[in-house]
DNA sequence: TATCTGAAGTGGTATAGACATCTATATATA
DNA sequence: TATATATAGATGTCTATACCACTTCAGATA
């Protein structure tokens, strides 16, 4: 139900409700939706406020909108996923892997020249660096390379970079990612890469850069990962 | 100016204007653009469609809303720009390149089995089957074969096709595209690819299939791109 | 039977106003 | 001088209402 003393905003929680119902099972792809009206008089909140919340679900690709018709579950559940996932474990989850990581390195060192332009901080700022091999369901991955900002994230400890980094910045520090930005190139595994990643040196690798940054640009990490390109497909979704 | 008569909605008619004038660069990254009250006063509308203008700027990127403080033009021009890109010859020339075309192939033919399922048409309906070298200021950069339904698409000559044909569907026939699914993979070149794009057979490949699809989920065309490891990289920005 | 017509229901656009919450600045107070 | 405090102005949320354009479908009409 709607709690409209909340300090949740109304249509903050009427599109938690309907994503839940959508997520659960209770209303499949194609299935329609009660009417804005309905909505409004069940709750007995105003249309506006209906609205706001079916189109931010509408926009992210729960929902699809036809005038005259009605407000139906979208069909396409994958891009539903896809959207908007960032970090490995989310992303292996939702292709129905078990995702885990194997710990190489784990160091806070001065920022060299690059990092700290990347990162946005001084030179020499104390920066974590971590080194995991990635793996789904015991398999080897990726290798992936992260620098996170040591005066920005504190109490970062190897026990916690085994698991989800994401998940701690968000639920322990209450640390909001705002977007990333992914650069993607193929090269040919180096001797290093070939070597973890258990491929013969020379096969081919999914190289991928992202950079990732909070709501006011300020930059929390940088993280280089390489894929297996036997294993790994990168999928997105792009809306015009 | 607002026309209250026009068929363009208001807020789509603000909403074009304030693009405008940021792609102008009459307003500028970092600057603040007028409070939501005052665009009322200024074209005699009322808030809600002011903000509605606002927020669809905002959500694309265009804007950032700060509470109590303002609306600010965003700081990221690069990100805006590789939002939403779909074609090569958008995508090349967001990246300051002059994208041409060599048609290799261009012929009618019955859909194949895998080509009929991607775009959901009866096996052996007819489509046209496109392969174009892809160049950017005239260098190779990647080798591109299209297909896409004829029922569809009506009128597409070899002569559109060494052009952009993403223009021809939009501008001529006024088809809008609404989204495309992108998988990005890893390769090496097959002795085709080397040939065609004048590099070593062996060589990394970035391959790239993307389906693309009106509002109502109807494929328009599936296209393989392999694109040159060494001139190209992929860009994408992922939102939260 | 086949076709037109109109009503009901849907989402889309727009208005005018209200109160809440946050930010920055100016002013009064210790 | 330094610290509270008030206030003006910004965005955020919400209401109640109105009309429009589109879709569907039942019932009237040819």
């Amino acid at each position: 139900m709607i709690n409209k003393n909340s300090p949740l905003p109304i249509y903050a929680q009427l599109e938690e409700q309907i994503r839940e119902q959508i997520e659960s099972g209770i209303l499949g792809p194609g299935d329609t939706l009660p009417s804005e009206r309905e909505f409004c008089e069940r709750h007995g909140i105003s249309r506006m406020t209906v609205r706001q919340a079916i189109n931010n679900l509408a926009k992210a690709g729960y929902l699809r909108r036809e005038k005259g018709r009605g407000t139906f579950v979208s069909e396409r559940k994958m891009e539903q996923q896809l959207q908007g996932l960032t970090s490995f474990t989310e992303d292996m989850k939702a292709r129905g892997r078990k995702p885990s990581s194997k710990l190489l390195h784990f160091e806070i060192v001065p920022a060299v020249e690059s990092i700290a332009q990347t990162l946005s901080i001084p030179k020499h700022d104390p920066v974590y660096h971590i080194k995991r091999i990635r793996m789904a369901d015991g398999e080897p991955m990726a290798l992936e390379t992260t620098h996170i900002p040591a005066n920005l994230v504190p109490g970062l400890t190897p026990e916690i970079a085994t698991g989800s980094i994401y998940n701690y910045l968000e639920e322990h520090l209450s640390i909001a990612i705002d977007y990333s930005n992914q650069v993607i190139e193929s090269v040919t595994a180096s001797e290093t890469e070939s070597h973890y990643l258990d491929i013969p040196s020379g096969s081919p690798i999914l190289l991928m850069q992202r950079d990732t940054f909070l709501k006011d640009g300020t930059p929390v990490e940088t993280v280089k990962s390489a894929y297996r390109a036997d294993r790994y497909k990168f999928v997105t979704v792009i809306r015009r």
